[in-house]
DNA sequence: TTTTGAATGTTGTATATACATTACCAGCGT
DNA sequence: ACGCTGGTAATGTATATACAACATTCAAAA
């Protein structure tokens, strides 16, 4: 691991393990640069880096301080959630509930642009971070599409991961409601009382047309949809 | 102006005006020292930052490229309530509740990147559809760069819409979650029963600093908010 | 007491240099 | 035609240094 890399580490794991707090100092460049016996710039080329992740903030002539507002820095591009959940360094771990080719229901044809009745394929995965449920993710496919869907091992990799993989994706277009959970939600998210969850449906497109529709689901409680966009000028 | 921000400013104009179309190359940082007669390093940081900013891309040994940009910002766009509304070809109309200038609560003053206590301008505006309120807009805005936000009538003309024509905005990040509305928001939004509300958080920046934070509610039972993404495929 | 100003520490910019790692290509031999 | 090899150029990492710009503090001066 390069040396910036390495001190970067260090003072993450400061921030994450909450022994920094926020607006904590972080050390100097100079500092840093002595206790780990490297040049001031490399040093500052770590917290340079960790500013422009917004996990730092720096002011010339004051110092670097631990910046506010914890990791919802998360763009609101289409990542998947084990992707999230380990950039939190968090353990993420999924339940398979169901794995199955059924008739299309009624919606999801339509939204898959099929007949209705024709066959698609169904997964429900529940996914935890620390053991806990933060996402119940109920998914159709395109059999035509993604033929093997059924075949892969989602306790090794999201289903977004191995739709990706397959058939190039292009767009992606999102529903975000809150809503009460049923009580078949409840039970799989683990919640003894109804909580105002967030609901996203997302419908994914390839070349070929639409390859996926899931619906995911989150507790109120656990869970927060962080967006950035920039209004660039020209181009 | 530094001399890596000139270097990236006449890569950016080479861009800009298609001078350099997708995957030209760019000069190679030697190159560009010699041209500009400055060191490497600082050549290099202005390609870095170009990078960073996803205009070129860059491999070792080959070179820099420019990028084959497509929709950059083309990310989730959320309207303004009112045009929404509009498009649905439904009548729109907003009651003022509040319009007032308050020291900086805690959370607030942070957002906006003011000092603790010190005042700012305070809006809350319920926005109807068709007569039945569907959002309540809770707005702190920074009095230095909008020093006459409360001079303006918020039932002709939105916030956000006047906000855009005082100050050009250049960014945007959003915070979306699912919650249960506090009862003074229960009553604004003529909810008889606590129902889930999605609760998006928007602070607003231009090139001055942040101009604005808003909190915008809206009862689950009558609102869904949707985006729309296409994404580039990697090469 | 208030204001001024100097000292110090911190980040920002810039330079010159060294070496590592990788992509690409020309030239070689088979 | 094919594969191998080495050279060249490009980016990536790291160092040491210098000075500029700014914030904070504290002591001296008004």
């Amino acid at each position: 691991m390069a040396k910036f890399a390495t001190i970067k580490e260090y003072i993450y794991q400061k921030i994450e393990s909450g022994e920094w707090p926020e607006y904590h100092p972080v050390s100097s460049e100079n500092v840093l640069a002595e206790k780990f016996s490297v040049s001031r710039m490399t040093a500052r080329r770590a917290l340079q880096e960790l500013s422009e992740e917004g996990l730092v903030t720096r002011t010339r002539g004051s110092g670097t301080f631990v910046a506010p507002l914890k990791s919802q820095s998360a763009l609101l591009t289409i990542r998947n959630i084990a992707d999230e959940i380990r950039l939190r360094n968090h353990r993420h771990h999924a339940v398979v509930q169901v794995l199955e080719r059924v008739p299309a229901p009624a919606g999801i044809a339509t939204a898959l642009q099929m007949q209705v009745g024709s066959e698609v394929l169904h997964s429900v995965i529940t996914h935890f971070e620390n053991g806990q449920p933060v996402q119940v993710e109920d998914r159709y496919v395109n059999p035509t599409l993604v033929p093997e869907y059924l075949e892969q091992d989602y306790t090794q990799c999201t289903p977004h991961e191995y739709l990706c993989e397959v058939t190039p994706l292009t767009e992606a277009s999102h529903l975000i409601e809150a809503v009460l959970p049923s009580k078949q939600l409840m039970i799989l998210l683990q919640l003894d009382a109804a909580e105002p969850c967030l609901q996203i449906q997302r419908r994914t497109s390839g070349r070929e047309g639409v390859v996926s529709q899931a619906t995911l689901t989150h507790p109120g409680s656990r869970f927060r949809l962080g967006g950035h966009m920039t209004f660039k000028v020209a181009r």
